[in-house]
DNA sequence: CACATTTGAAAGGCAAATGGAG
DNA sequence: CTCCATTTGCCTTTCAAATGTG
């Protein structure tokens, strides 16, 4: 009995690349294994992700604590943003399959050892892959945004020296560029008026529950 | 020359006290020592929540790592959300004087001790002073709600065979009914129609920021 | 207990970091 | 390096759990 099964919805704000999100999209038929290891099917990823939030709920940890014991573990901190997101069946596809058997390992590692106080204490801090996100201050970004309307695309010397002068890494305006110049671009009317085209692949549409402001 | 100083908003939904939140409210008349140890102005709060984001994110923390740190310098931790209430000045008068001297000291001892790796190793728990918060999982506030609606202040004893079905504490269950009761009130519109009746004392208006949904 | 207040878990917005292709 | 898509997290906001007062 696959209970209801709303299709997942899509990161809100899709109006550019229609490819991602999930909404059913099967496995690429590679085994035709069923099983959880390989590729799970978007209803055994609902299924799980239901159930990981009651488990979790039931076991007394946040979303938070979830996150920071992956990093613990195995090596990957993550957000609790990204756990709830999990949760909420609000990752593409494909990364829902990269965290499901993490978050499974963590699940049957953590309730087996039922009551004793785990080993929860392994709170080392170890190499984390991913760099920590960086928090550019107001004035900066003011300034970043300055150079940008001047110049939308420096050279390598003019990043070099910006970054010298707002104390950044150099590394870190270069990438500021990049994502300005992104968004520029997303945000551009362009005078083409006619930018939505996508997302209408959702016949039946779905998602009963949810907000609604 | 007082800068812009925008009287700091209250937490929402205020209707009916209106005696809290701050706005410029000046100490109670005490000391008239107008150093930032005893009795803070709006004014010297307003300087110190500005001054302390900017310093915590030059050295690099994240709000959570502040209401971290507090907890295992001084055993008080504290949630992400509250520092980042203090910063954007959203507390209330006396609980931004409350949480001032502690931000304080952290900053200080913080950044006295700069590049070196700090004692941030100290992350053993210690006694959290409040009690985690549960989260109470969707299914079982549905029970709950059932519940209330048959009957919103059950007695004791009908409370703790509640909990006791629904595996929880009793006292969470007590105080989920007092806090349903609460809202209750809140939302009951009684018929009687006035209930704005405040916030008038923005004549020329402020927040230009804010979400507009 | 009622009511006011403090405080936090989860969810949302925006954008920093990553990865693939040219 | 760039562009572009995608992953991921900091900060913010909402709703309500916990606390404090009478």
């Amino acid at each position: 009995a696959p209970a209801l099964h709303h299709g997942l919805r899509d990161p809100l704000g899709a109006e550019e690349a229609g490819a991602h999100e999930l909404a059913a999209s099967p496995p690429p038929l590679g085994p035709p294994e069923p099983s959880d290891e390989d590729a799970p099917s978007s209803d055994d990823l609902e299924q799980f992700a239901k159930q990981f939030k009651q488990r979790r709920i039931k076991l007394g940890f946040t979303q938070a604590d979830v996150g920071l014991a992956l990093g613990t573990l195995y090596g990957n901190v993550f957000s609790q943003t990204t756990i709830c997101r999990f949760e909420a069946l609000q990752l593409s596809f494909k990364n829902m399959c990269k965290l499901k058997p993490l978050l499974n390992k963590w699940l049957e590692e953590t309730d087996s050892s039922t009551g004793s106080p785990t080993n929860l204490d392994k709170i080392a801090a170890q190499g984390r892959k991913r760099k920590k996100r960086t928090s550019i201050e107001v004035g900066v970004k003011g300034a970043l945004e300055n150079h940008f309307l001047k110049c939308p695309k420096p050279s390598a010397h003019e990043i070099t020296s910006l970054a010298d002068s707002l104390q950044l890494e150099k590394e870190v305006v270069r990438v500021w560029f990049c994502n300005r110049r992104q968004k520029e671009k997303r945000m551009t009317p362009a005078g083409v008026p006619h930018p939505p085209m996508e997302d209408v692949y959702a016949q039946a549409d779905t998602s009963p529950l949810h907000h609604a402001l």
